[in-house]
DNA sequence: ACTAGGCTTTGATCCAGATCGTGGTAAAGG
DNA sequence: CCTTTACCACGATCTGGATCAAAGCCTAGT
């Protein structure tokens, strides 16, 4: 049995009257109209009228911290676009070393490939706001929609190449450079979000950024307190704030 | 001026004479009716109808050893899908640093991500032959071909998970493993184009090895050396044969 | 206020893999 | 034939980051 609105309305308690963005249809359950990542998310690449589709097959999620979204090895019966929040991708080996392969913000897309099990585990950092979209479903419509399909295709591009970049960063850099490397692209990302800023948000651990960047937790904290020594970033509560980008970003460059 | 038919014929040397697969259209340059390798790559996902189509659009393409295919941060005009050989894809650090971000052998798609700029450079390991396509005419046809969009998407999704993959093996495994899962994966690669075998041919040099795993050549020269100690595997001409590979895989597993 | 527990920082020591150096082998070319 | 060039192996030494150990530092709970 199919959910009435006004259980979820009651479930979600979030839920504004009125209809969907092109002004035919009733809300089931999301409103687009009013989503501020939209432009970031698969949805851009959305006309009104397909937008509106998509609108009726997805469903508000809510996540805690620590909360899975995704396991490894587990079915994937969802996929979800982030709408807040942050999420760490990781993989685990069977004696518990693990390499973080991301993290998810606003506007990401988590199970992008589509894949009936998920080679990756996902878990909030903060409590994480989405839209999640039975993965069938999802996938059905997908057929349906090229548009869609090819921004999907396009993200999963883009995606293969931060990976790529990644490889770079863990093969052949130095720890220090690994982790200017981090903040620096953390920033670009958090700038698309809430516009630029030098302050960084850092939703994860320590451990999660050494997991991220093939380090250890000691050499990630020297590595930071090293760049806050040489006065080129202040460590801040749960982030820190970038005291000469231009350096930092020369470092990147190599 | 396009070239005709007995031109390319003249320069290739290859072509069959006959009509294209789906029996409509006289061959113009690629004969994919009697390609070996075509369920493997892209092509697999279309109708014979499609297929001839996409038949229409390529063009044979030649690369000697240690020919450029793409150049990192040059503009892309062409994509190739890989019917023989073995190319090597790579960043370089402004400084030299190198990281080979894999190999790609028959079935591979090379441009997968459609970009205008390269992000990485690709050069043959040995003669390559691939099939060449325009890559503004490709993605003009992927527009209308939401079957190939699919199969693109979904082989791109693949390679993401394999960069993940990778990025657990340079980040978190030793030197060692780094050697065996290289090793065992590429024979599962192989052993899709050329059928299962424990000899796994290793175009590419030592160093190529080592800048794909972010170790140094000597490191991978003393794994390799230390497996063929330990009876695991021998070294063979331009290769390695796996003497156990269940005991490399029980190491690749953890 | 005090305490407990999780996270981070810092210091001391260790080691896997890098670096450096030497020599060997095979193919290419004269 | 010898030489050159490229690749590979392996021993000696060094070092960046790991590991081990301990001490701050928040925040939540009592």
């Amino acid at each position: 049995m199919i959910p009435n609105r006004h259980d979820l309305a009651f479930r979600n308690g979030e839920l504004a009257e009125g209809v969907c963005v092109c002004n035919r249809h009733p809300h089931a359950n999301v409103d687009c109209a009013h989503c501020t990542i939209r432009p970031l998310s698969i949805c851009g690449a959305l006309d009104s009228d397909e937008l509106c589709e998509l609108e009726g097959l997805a469903r508000h999620a809510h996540f805690a911290p620590r909360q899975a979204i995704f396991s490894q090895d587990e079915a994937v019966d969802a996929v979800f676009n982030v709408t807040a929040g942050a999420a760490r991708l990781y993989r685990l080996l069977p004696d518990g070393r693990r390499q973080v392969v991301g993290f998810a913000i606003p506007g990401d897309f988590l199970g992008l490939a589509l894949a009936e099990k998920s080679v990756y585990s996902v878990d909030a950092l903060t409590p994480v706001t989405a839209c999640r979209f039975n993965r069938e479903a999802f996938s059905a419509f997908l057929d349906q929609r090229p548009a869609l399909l090819r921004r999907l295709y396009e993200m999963a591009g883009h995606e293969l190449s931060l990976a790529q970049e990644q490889m770079v960063i863990i093969g052949r850099r130095t720890a220090e450079e690994r982790v200017v490397c981090f903040l620096v692209g953390l920033r670009k990302r958090w700038a698309r979000v809430s516009g630029n800023s030098v302050t960084v948000p850092l939703p994860m651990t320590r451990q999660d950024i050494a997991d991220f960047l093939g380090l250890t937790i000691e050499t990630v904290s020297r590595a930071i307190s090293k760049l806050a020594r040489d006065k080129l970033l202040v460590v801040v509560p749960d982030g820190v704030r970038l005291l000469e980008p231009a350096r930092l970003e020369a470092i990147v460059d190599g």
